[in-house]
DNA sequence: TTGCTTTTGAAAATCACTTTCATTTATAAG
DNA sequence: CTTATAAATGAAAGTGATTTTCAAAAGCAA
């Protein structure tokens, strides 16, 4: 799926008349092979130790272009931090955080996305986006 | 309830051996007197027109307070500010926002919160907090 | 009152980004 | 290949929200 993803992104570029350069490339190919939930200074530091001379703002910017591409997510767990995650096609998943370690567990839940709808409905209201996130000790920091 | 909290509070501040002031005082009332999810700019102005000589430093300071004694919680809508509602023993509740004129409905749904915890258990987490906010285009806003 | 803390407010600092701008690079045209 | 042109880059400056610093002011127990 990395290679889709580098499809739709260089697509994605064509589509908008944007170049496809030599830092975009390596900056996908890092996030590509990074865990999920990176955050902007991880990816940096990270960028960093091969290509000591790639700009902080044009991992900022890329980054951005990455999530209106569709194949990343940006995601804020409140920590000040703005993070990335890898997004598929037609998927969608909320998070359990824990609050010790900072482990991330992705979960997908079908009852509650079903009584978000009805919850919103009943005030009349359309739904464009949510955002669950569960906050407390995993099962290792217990 | 607003003698109530402002019970909680003095009893916080005793507790901690910290002091009341008038500051404290004026901040408190003009949040009790406030919307809710007032941003900390929105009481900060509102503060200053009655309190031109009020620290900015001494909100931040004041409205954590709040939030630490329990009387307050600690908002983001992910908009860059953060805002404060007025919290209530043993109460909770998510909200909705519209993002286009930003009216927010507070909700409660006790399947949802029910499926939340199966979904903890299942992974072995304890749940401390979470967070679910739904936005959409409000019925007003359609 | 006194003595010791805590609090306050103004200004400076910090933090996570975002913008600016001169220079470099990608790509299209010739 | 050049050349022309528009987009991208990186370093540094700028932002905006929040936090810290620090000297002066205010609470509070004795
Ligand atoms: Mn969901
Ligand atoms: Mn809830
Ligand atoms: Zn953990
Ligand atoms: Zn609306």
């Amino acid at each position: 799926m990395k290679h889709a993803k580098k499809n739709k992104f260089r697509l994605f570029i064509a589509q908008k008349g944007l170049k496809s350069t030599r830092q975009r490339d390596i900056i996908l190919d890092c996030f590509l092979s990074s865990s999920r939930h990176i955050s902007i200074e991880e990816l940096y530091l990270k960028l960093r130790s091969k290509n000591p001379n790639i700009g902080y703002a044009t991992v900022y910017r890329t980054l951005k272009l990455f999530a209106e591409s569709g194949i990343a997510r940006e995601i804020q767990f409140g920590d000040g931090q703005t993070r990335y995650e890898h997004a598929n096609e037609g998927e969608h998943h909320d998070h359990l955080v824990c609050t010790r370690c900072g482990t991330i567990i992705e979960f997908e839940n079908q009852d509650i996305e079903q009584l978000q709808q009805e919850v919103a409905g009943a005030h009349g209201f359309q739904i464009e986006n949510h955002k669950l996130e569960l906050y407390g000790i995993c099962a290792k920091c217990r």
